[in-house]
DNA sequence: TCTTGACCTTCCAGTAGATGGAGGCTGCAA
DNA sequence: TTGCAGCCTCCATCTACTGGAAGGTCAAGA
């Protein structure tokens, strides 16, 4: 297969198989044209990383899942912590997020939105508070 | 006032001050030593930068937001649109966050975590689907 | 007066994870 | 043969900083 196939049945951009590829997730042979030459084996590992990094993990970590997923003597257990921490990591970014999203509601929801000056929002981040 | 001062005031790094320095969200006076000299105004907009970081606005978003808050003739609708969107995007991320934490939590609770190879979570990887 | 140490300066490089584009080869169909 | 899609490499760019090297400045203490 050449790049154009894999990206369409990984989902992944031929640019991003190309960078994979730069930073040793995948090793796909060459053609005597020099053209990239995927095997199913390639087309497999680049659906893996596809699926992982949908699921935020890191570069490093898709390298780390991958190395485990190859490893036939892995213990199950380093995978599941290694997903445990990640999603401790997804619970903090949510939990930030929505302490962004209810301050900033807040002052949303206290602005006009018309076409005078005075703005709540705009007060909030000068003052740290929109009600003084 | 040196930058050491309004970096513990307005909370943010002297590598950050001077880098919103180099991108023209700030042009601090200079001493006759080279010093950057700061003003009351200018600790004012490093917390109003800070807090608008805080609230995830992009540097742009930052840069507009000063511009509004400068400009006395300014119309709140045009704000609380800036503000709207924002909170939007930060939407969109935790509803795409707490998709990859549920499914990432659905793996991991599959998992027996001991130290044999079975594992759902990098068969979910690979295939897609846990359970198959 | 000298030294020490904290603080300041600039400049360069690196981070994550791609993405965009230039310039140039290859392959296939009309 | 020509044209175009697809492939190649290499370099630059993005966000928002951060780290570090090399060196100037200032104030306090011996």
């Amino acid at each position: 297969m050449n790049i154009g196939d894999v990206a369409v049945r990984s989902g992944l951009p031929a640019k991003t198989i190309r960078y994979y590829e730069d930073i040793g997730l995948i090793r796909p042979h060459r053609s005597a044209n020099g053209y990239r030459c995927f095997a199913d084996t390639d087309l497999h590992k680049l659906a893996f990383l596809a699926r992982a990094r949908a699921l935020g993990f890191t570069i490093e970590d898709c390298r780390t899942l991958m190395g485990l997923y190859e490893d036939d003597s892995r213990a199950s257990a380093d995978v599941k912590a290694l997903a445990q921490e990640h999603l401790g990591k997804i619970a903090e970014k949510i939990g930030d997020l929505e302490a962004m999203r209810d301050t900033l509601r807040e002052l949303v929801e206290c602005c006009a939105g018309d076409d005078r000056p005075e703005c709540p929002i705009l007060h909030g981040l000068a003052c740290g508070d929109p009600k003084v």
